[in-house]
DNA sequence: TATTGTTATACTCTATAACTATA
DNA sequence: TATAGTTATAGAGTATAACAATA
């Protein structure tokens, strides 16, 4: 069986609230207007709610923005962490990202294959081998992030930028540490 | 082919951050304490990414406590929409949720099973049936609730409750609308 | 003995097509 | 003609076991 998959418990909801619900555990919160018709304000009380749905927001706008890069977002995430760190290892990248080593194999070899990436024999430990951007890597993973720091605005068009900052600087106090 | 899945391009990271990044297009931030080694300052200064990571840490923990009811995220949701909207549809569980029909009829028939809800015929639409929660789904229900209520204090230790509060708020702004 | 990268493979989650019975 | 619930199934994503080469 295993341990359930993590990731894979996220889901992608749509549409919004009504009206407040008659539960004494959910703390009160001022519930706005409703929209589709069901009681969704005890969920909108919940971080782990709000997040994922605030994230699928902004993953849906990722997915469209970069369809014409080719790239997901773990293969962003992937040749991102290349860029700014030649010469990583695929054990590191499975590390930092929370990829199953088997798991990563397939799509290093699909960046290899399309020339994005060059992998060279790691110079103190035979077994690993060291990951660059090939000169198309850099430019194709420029452009990327150059998208995706242009999507950081679009989609926070409702924040103010300081509200975005603070909303990073709070996310980060959640998962970091 | 299809739509790509929204739900599962997200992945559960690890670890953090390093230094800084030589790029011109990041935009610059204080980037904090390394600890894993790898330069994830510009991943970091990205909503999506921030947000993603923070509903997994939540949602790793959420898990956790969830097991001894053997409820997943997506089942406390059903049966928290159930519980505030007797009557409520599949159909209106599936858009409020995001999940397509064929992908509830499991979850919906599970729930039945352990005889967590029940289904009743629909008062104006004999395609439809409306769902409630039995008296032991209602108990479940109701301790499920208390204990994601408490969950959400827990996660957000390094948060002060103004900030939660915050947070939020900030969030909601970037899903609702 | 442990670790890197890898193959094979199973399980879960998500998506599409198509059916039935009602509307 | 359209919709609610359903079945069957295909496709992505995620997990474990085990192996060869090297540490």
């Amino acid at each position: 069986m295993s341990e359930p998959s993590v990731a894979n418990t996220l889901r992608r909801p749509r549409a919004p609230r009504k009206t407040a619900s008659t539960d004494p555990v959910s703390p009160s919160v001022d519930t706005p207007e409703p929209s589709s018709g069901l009681d969704t304000s005890y969920l909108e009380t919940l971080l782990g709610y709000n997040a994922r749905r605030a994230a699928l927001a902004v993953i849906t706008v990722f997915l469209r923005r970069m369809e014409p890069f080719g790239l997901r977002p773990v293969d962003f995430s992937v040749l991102t962490l290349i860029a700014h760190n030649p010469g990583v290892t695929s054990r590191q990248l499975c590390a930092e990202l929370d990829i199953l080593p088997p798991n990563l194999v397939g799509m290093i070899k699909s960046l290899d294959k399309r020339g994005l990436i060059v992998r060279k024999p790691h110079p103190s430990d035979r077994r690993a081998q060291g990951l660059h951007l090939s000169a198309e890597g850099k430019r194709l993973q420029k452009q990327a992030q150059t998208t995706a720091t242009r999507l950081e605005h679009d989609v926070s068009h409702a924040l103010t930028p300081a509200e975005l900052e603070t909303l990073n600087t709070l996310l980060r106090k959640v998962y970091l540490r």
